[in-house]
DNA sequence: GAGTGGTCTAGACCACCTT
DNA sequence: AGGTGGTCTAGACCACTCA
């Protein structure tokens, strides 16, 4: 056939893209490909299957929707690590639950300072508008690829001082620790979304690629917000996992 | 300029397909798209905006990983309503919480019948493989919108003659109410993933469209499964909330 | 039947990573 | 410097929805 081709379902197998997403699942699965295995470059893969770019590059976005693969901005596109798991009814931290599974997490301070309390964080803190709060924003790793980056929002009243201390590591620790601070109650909240500019860029993954936003309220018995966490997750690298007692 | 255009941040203001996206979120946010409005067609965004319709295409795209809109499969797009919360640590059926939020829920039974059991289910109900399990597949809608599909295994020892039942209810309300059965203990999973297939047609999605995969196993007193079920949900259509008290 | 999104081609230049 | 992904153009045909 001459000019432009037809496409689409030929022989009845749908999509091509979805025949190269379904060839490169099968090297994954069979192990061709192992996890952390970087994938063959766009263009080689074109010669493989006789596709446009444009299609292989369907094919990746699918795959990486599905959280099989994921990208390095720039550098390439490889299999994805398995996931850790995470309970929002543990009130374990970061570092101590992904050392449980076997997998080594880091953390890096990206910035620390104080910020003039915004409407909708005064809201949560139940203070004035432009009062002083501690912010932290913290970069995590597991096995050495950033997975999240979070936003943690302190009111200084509780922790006084917070923000001279060391918070490459638990910041859980250091509260309880240092300050005496008790956690009774955790408000957690997740929904799927796209990591956007700044936060892509921290990751070094692509602006728009699929991740998970949780945002927990930690309070204290006195009902005083004791850490408002936003974490913005790379989605392949994180299942939920909820285990509850039924109340009756 | 002559030939391909050169593209890619003119004006350090970013990609365009960002710059379309800033543009449809503004539209969105200052009313002038409400929810459930239509979007102009592709082909109409690109006059506004002199882009390729790839381009168009890419804008839309982000803003459907974001959740701010939705597709209907060769219909068009739409503005995203308002999530509902669903929170795993009650024991609410998706009738009784989405009515809560004054919302209008059905369920729709797609089919139901006996099938042998996996090697994967059997794992789960301790059962050999190749017995029998009720399976039962339900497409839920919000508003009449469908936002999910559900595949339930049930253990025949546990709720002799479901499937004859009329389940386009409240399964919860059957098994209590004519079985007797009460559920103390529930395990939920979730994770982002990708509708494929099957499910995106039964919810009338694109192929690859965004989801929320919860996966429950609900179990009764003496530790035995009483529910093992698959929700694949539109991932802009559900907001998780846990609420938890901390044990120490 | 007109219009919509879904899929696909075949090029191009760019910013950045890697070596 | 060479290669990678990121962005973009300007077309095309198809399957489907909707009026």
């Amino acid at each position: 056939m001459i000019g432009p081709m037809q496409k689409a379902a030929e022989a009845g197998s749908g999509p091509h893209y979805l025949a190269l997403r379904d060839r490169l699942v099968e090297e994954i699965a069979c192990g061709a490909l192992g996890a952390g295995a970087r994938l063959p470059s766009e263009r080689r893969l074109q010669l493989g299957s006789g596709a446009a770019r444009g299609t292989v590059r369907e094919a990746l976005f699918q795959l990486e929707a599905e959280g099989l693969i994921y990208r390095r901005d720039r550098s390439g596109w490889y299999v994805s690590p398995p996931p850790v798991v995470y309970d929002p009814t543990r009130w374990a931290g970061f570092m101590t639950y992904v050392a449980e599974q076997g997998r080594v997490p880091t953390t890096e301070t990206l910035h620390k300072h104080t910020v003039a309390a915004a409407a909708v964080d005064a809201a949560v803190f139940g203070c004035a508008v432009g009062a002083p709060l501690y912010a932290l924003a913290r970069r995590r790793a597991i096995d050495g690829r950033p997975v999240l980056i979070e936003r943690i929002l302190v009111d200084p009243a509780i922790a006084p001082g917070l923000i001279d201390h060391d918070l490459d590591g638990s910041l859980t620790a250091v509260l309880t620790g240092r300050y005496g601070v008790r956690v009774v109650r955790n408000h957690v909240e997740m929904r799927p979304c796209a990591l956007i500019k700044d936060i892509a860029q921290a990751l070094g993954v692509a602006s728009g690629t699929p991740g998970l936003l949780v945002v927990r309220r930690s309070y204290d018995a006195a009902d005083r917000i004791v850490e408002y966490d936003h974490e913005y997750w790379r989605h392949e690298a994180i299942r939920v996992l909820v285990e509850v007692r039924t109340r009756d």
